[in-house]
DNA sequence: TAAATAGTGTCTATGAGACATTATCTC
DNA sequence: GAGATAATGTCTCATAGACACTATTTA
């Protein structure tokens, strides 16, 4: 075998053209509840929407856009995205999960950007606080509809679109349902949330398929309370509806073959 | 609002740090089919094998390693990963998708790299040929679990490790299993496919599964010969057993809800 | 005829799917 | 008692899971 004698005194990395910098972008989503009237005993509408930013500079100065910022050389893209997902919703603690690099060559007028997605999912509670500040400014949650239809800066309209059909998908294969949740749920609110994120599910046993289903039983639980008897909430029904909560229990192995 | 009046003019992307590298790794998966004596009717062994290149250079010199390389500026990191991936197998048209992102500060010795990786499966047949030539060189296949245990460069076990986790996901959720396989296959084949990547998947009246549930009838469908009949093979039996193909249709939506 | 693989019969318990029905509470 | 939501009853058919059994061919 050959023995070649570079090593780190003779490698340059300056030989190549190098990109010109890595950014993080984050699709913030978060489910707005509208109260029915005040008092009334109604199930809410809910509404999945995405957190935009008016940028202010070059380029798209003026347009609308995915959250984010570039990437240091002391974190990694993970951290990165983390750490503008705090900046931008003053929260910490969010559930946040990698899907994707965009690198087609163009994407960016600044040049050779290199981006990395993010999705999000925040409690509506959680950003309480930030909104009243900021909302009329420069950052704002739009329907998610909404925002498809607009016209974003750089590729962010595929981004967005890429980002809420994986969120599709992981509301119906994993538990992020309950990022959605308060700690305490009624069998309708995880419905509903399951529902808003993607409409084409129905099913008129639910009920029963989550709670009485061998495979299925475990990924929620009645809550109690101090005495032991069944936590009820008529919060949205006059009938009070059982409380639940999700276990740690991971939800059952999917496959198409069993 | 303040306009600001940045442009195209006066921004500066060398005012930042940016990154010296944005290469590809790719985890090529394959299976070996080892046949039983010659003559002999009876199921192969198989082996689920990843190719490793051997490195000549700093860093890690003598080291295994993924293959891959850097992108250019003129390419998207899949459009980087195919053309190596092209280099490496000698093959077009491989199945290839991308699953992460590697970013941790120090990762590479040479500077700041973020390496995008990607898992591509491959027949063993379309493999053949280049074996010959390559095989006693600087690229040589592994038995995953023997790669696994081995120091590779990088953090290259890491992504090893995270790409086969990937794997096993997709082989019981998609129809990727088709990749390993030839184009008409029998049910055992395919069963075997399946288990040589996810040992534990077990499935005592797999073909009733398959090819009587409502659900899933579709996915693949029996092979008819020119008359019409159906068509068998006997390679691996005595009796002569049904070949199937796989057919367009998406295989079923899955959720832990219905 | 033993061995090896392919494929079917059959039984039970569980689950899917569809609706009707009952329960509980407020206005 | 009308209205809204919660929860159960009930029926049918499909599926899961287990295991014994039959089928086909060759050494």
């Amino acid at each position: 075998m050959t023995v070649l004698i570079e090593n780190q005194t003779t490698y340059s990395p300056s030989n190549y053209r190098t990109p010109d910098g890595a950014p993080s972008d984050i699709v913030i989503f978060t489910i707005e509840t509208k109260e029915k009237a005040a008092g009334k005993k109604a199930l809410p509408d809910r509404e999945l929407q995405v957190m935009l930013i008016q940028r202010k500079r070059w380029p798209f100065a003026g347009a609308w856009a995915l959250p984010g910022g570039f990437c240091g050389e002391d974190e990694s893209m993970y951290d990165c995205a983390k750490r503008e997902l705090q900046e931008e919703t003053g929260v910490d603690r969010i559930h946040m999960e990698y899907f994707g690099v965009y690198s087609t060559p163009g994407r960016d007028p600044r040049g050779w950007m290199i981006s990395h997605a993010f999705f999000a999912l925040v409690n509506e509670k959680l950003l309480a606080g930030r909104s009243a500040s900021d909302d009329a400014a420069d950052v704002r949650l739009f329907p998610y509809h909404e925002a498809l239809n607009m016209e974003l800066a750089f590729d962010h309209r595929e981004i967005l679109s890429d980002a809420f059909h994986r969120v599709q998908q992981k509301m119906l294969t994993t538990t992020i349902a309950k990022e959605f949740l308060p700690e305490e749920f009624t069998i309708s609110e995880l419905y509903q949330v399951i529902q808003t994120v993607v409409p084409e599910f129905q099913e008129r046993n639910f009920i029963r398929k989550i709670t009485s289903t061998q495979s299925r039983k475990g990924i929620i639980e009645e809550v109690l309370d101090h005495k032991g008897e069944k936590k009820l909430s008529n919060r949205y029904s006059q009938r009070a509806a059982q409380l639940y909560r999700f276990t740690e229990h991971m939800p059952p192995l999917l496959s198409i073959y069993t």
